[in-house]
DNA sequence: AACAATCCATACGCTAGCGTATGGACAGAA
DNA sequence: TTCTGTCCATACGCTAGCGTATGGATTGTT
């Protein structure tokens, strides 16, 4: 009689582990995903794990294609499907990529940056992400009216000026500087303001 | 006889840790700056660490406030002192942020603001720096024609940008990127190219 | 009912790293 | 020369973490 919704009759599968561990990715960093963490946080042990994974460097690599994967797919998801005017298009872009520096998916990037700069595993999984986001960016800044260069320069800015404010720690600038970020939106997408 | 040349006659101060612990800091990360590991490297042992420093946390704020007020300092000093006209000087600024990624200074600035993400202390540090940054920076625009608002929102535009450069990786585009990089200074700069 | 496969617990060895305790070595002062 | 303070070496205890070995437990299958 007993029922596997309260003292869950276990079970776990690749992608538990591989969830938690991006969370503890993003909270800790790199160092912070260990393996006996993990178990006690999923109300196992590492027995548990080690029959699931070869080791920690497996779990890590799943994490990583896990994560390429899915920031590819939602780069090209959102670039294809916006049936709306040129202006519509850009402002759309901009929203998708105004990162609010302390949403959950930042703190992964983050992470993941700073992972990549001492890992070539991770620096490949990072390099393709940003080659299909400016690509797929830049497609939407030509749907808006740009040159091909000039739409490749406009990506190529509000892509580095988002991950950019995302490293700056405002606490009592925040006020001002979301309104220089609107500005700075309407330079990017070509509404001078001067 | 024994000169302090080769063998060293020691009488290492707190200085010469930091320095190192800097380097590791950037090379490896928070997580590679390790007593023994510093020891090993400047031919001593941890009994040497340990007389100068209280703990490792001692040596890590002492990094914090080196890196800070070296930072603080370099502002200040580039936003003197430079007579020049008005582009000229804009130049300067951009020139002064115009980051290669793999210079050291930059791989010290982020590992300290990913440790910044995790410590207050560290997050003070950097907070201190970007503000001191933008302001000398924005002073800099102003000089150059632009009115306040305008001279913050492109000060801070310029800077995100850099870091935001700096956290890509860019090894197949690195030739595309230089020249993108360009149009994207003349656009802060205020010289439309479309 | 017996068996096999799946999933996990327990127990162990090993290493790296922090911090402490204590004893030297060396220098300058008395 | 002796004494005192400075700077470092040596040795130790302790913990966290990785990985392995092995034995249950549960589930499904024949």
């Amino acid at each position: 009689m007993e029922t596997r919704s309260e003292n869950t009759r276990h079970t776990l599968d690749r992608s538990a582990w591989v969830q938690l561990a991006t969370e503890l990715l993003a909270e800790d960093g790199l160092a912070g995903v260990r393996v006996e963490v993990l178990a006690k946080q999923l109300g196992v042990t590492k027995g548990s794990f080690y029959w699931h994974f070869k080791d920690r460097q497996a779990l890590l690599e799943a994490v990583l294609e896990t994560w390429r994967e899915g920031r590819v797919r939602d780069s090209a998801r959102q670039a294809e499907a916006t049936p709306a005017t040129a202006r519509e298009q850009i402002r759309r872009v901009i929203d998708a990529y105004s990162i609010r520096p302390n949403r959950k998916g930042v703190r992964i990037e983050l992470a993941i940056r700073d992972w990549a700069r001492r890992d070539a595993q991770a620096a490949a999984a990072v390099e393709d992400v940003d080659r299909a986001r400016l690509d797929d960016a830049t497609a939407l800044f030509r749907l808006g009216g740009f040159s091909e260069n000039d739409a490749r320069m406009r990506a190529l800015l509000l892509y580095t000026h988002s991950f950019g404010l995302s490293m700056m720690v405002y606490t009592r600038m925040a006020d001002d500087i979301g309104q220089l970020h609107q500005q700075v939106t309407r330079l990017i997408s070509g509404e001078e303001t001067r």
